[in-house]
DNA sequence: GCTACTGGATAGTGGCAGTATCTTGTTGTG
DNA sequence: CACAACAAGATACTGCCACTATCCAGTAGC
């Protein structure tokens, strides 16, 4: 098909579809003269994938390009979920304090909590993962915040992580083609976690209507704001 | 204290002082004359807070601002809990399809499935809920990606979602006071959620990890892209 | 041959987050 | 009192990003 046709099935403009050509996220179609080149459904495909990965899972156009291409380059199934997993933006930055002292002493103090997290649950995980140190810093930072975790509450959540976890796994079980399996990576860990953080606070939601409820208490304060 | 001083304890360059007050993040100092201001604590921990929100939750200055005006307005426990809730960004947004058609049909199988959901699990959230919204808008985009939830696996993540959501009703359970109870509800919302997503990819990781080295496969694939 | 459309390149737009500059006024030190 | 140093506030500028529009050949098909 033509980029007009793509565009019109994908409802992205075609100008759009022109710029995620430039910025290597679409490969080119097959190119049947110097004005004309073949469109075909793994484009339709792919394009549904880009538009979910940007609108749906909240990423830059960069990042975007940065998990495709791990896609494209994994070549077995753990390989896939890995390498999705490690370029997926992690969604804590680090944030510099300005007393350096306090800084170093807040970094030790929450490296200390994740070592000892790990080895408590038995985790494997290199100190060069990514997510160690992103988990790293969230920690340092609700340290500053006043608002650390008690190791046994941090232990709890990560108890209830890990159950997810093999809930996701299970999940992308059953498909062995790598592409197909890290196509579903992306759209577990890109767009199932928000659907995750929903729910969570569709619970939380749920138990203060209870609470407020049961006691008795004043109205209804779960009052949009916007 | 005057701005610079303001400037130093944070490390928040003073032109952002300035850019912050002017966007009404952060209250204006006490002014002692026509080109002097005084600024206290409470300016040291809003910067932190936004500085918080800004760089770790990743929200937007327009998406703090509804935060911290959340957190202002809140008057009791839960009406700060539900305020804040509300305010912040969900992380979902959602995405119109090319066709009107298969548009309304996703639709309407995503709300019926929220709400078998909500029936089943007996929580109560009204129809208006933008969580309720946003999640009906998620499911409609996996349903398009052809990666549906069975009805089952989505409720035993809604389980754990439950599970979740009292730990983190504990954590803010004992704090009476409406606003230290409001920007703890920020942090953990804001910022807690980041850190569980942390959690379950390193669960994934370990269990990925765990496979691999199990089934006596092929090496660590696990690599950083980048 | 003529029109519509294509791929490809280049330049422009609008929003956002911050930064720099400029003016006016104040302060505190010698 | 003079004067350098800084403060507050307003305005303008910068850089980045995700598009979007325009332009330019070069077919395709009637």
């Amino acid at each position: 098909m033509k980029i007009s046709e793509l565009s019109r099935r994908t409802g992205v403009p075609v100008a759009s579809i022109k710029y995620f050509l430039r910025q290597g996220l679409l490969p080119a179609g097959r190119a049947t003269a110097a004005t004309a080149a073949e469109y075909g459904e793994e484009h339709v495909q792919r394009l549904r994938l880009i538009k979910a990965l940007t609108t749906l899972g909240g990423l830059s156009i960069a990042a975007t390009r940065d998990v495709l291409g791990a896609v494209d380059r994994a070549h077995s199934a753990e390989g896939a979920l890995g390498a999705v997993s490690y370029a997926l933006p992690v969604p804590v930055a680090s944030l510099h304090d300005a007393d350096p002292a306090e800084e170093a002493e807040g970094e030790a103090a929450a490296g200390a909590e994740v070592a000892e997290l790990l080895a408590a649950l038995d985790w494997q995980a290199p100190g060069t993962s990514p997510h160690v140190k992103a988990l790293t810093a969230a920690l340092k930072e609700l340290r500053r915040l006043d608002a650390q975790y008690a190791p046994e509450e941090l232990a709890a959540y990560a108890r209830l992580a890990e159950q997810v976890a093999l809930l996701d796994l299970e999940r992308a079980a059953g498909i062995d083609d790598p592409v197909s399996l890290a196509e579903r990576a992306v759209v577990v860990l890109a767009i199932c976690a928000p659907v995750f953080e929903l729910l969570r606070r569709l619970a939380q939601e749920d138990q203060v209507r209870r609470r407020v409820a049961g006691g008795g208490g004043g109205g209804d304060e779960y009052a949009a704001p916007r």
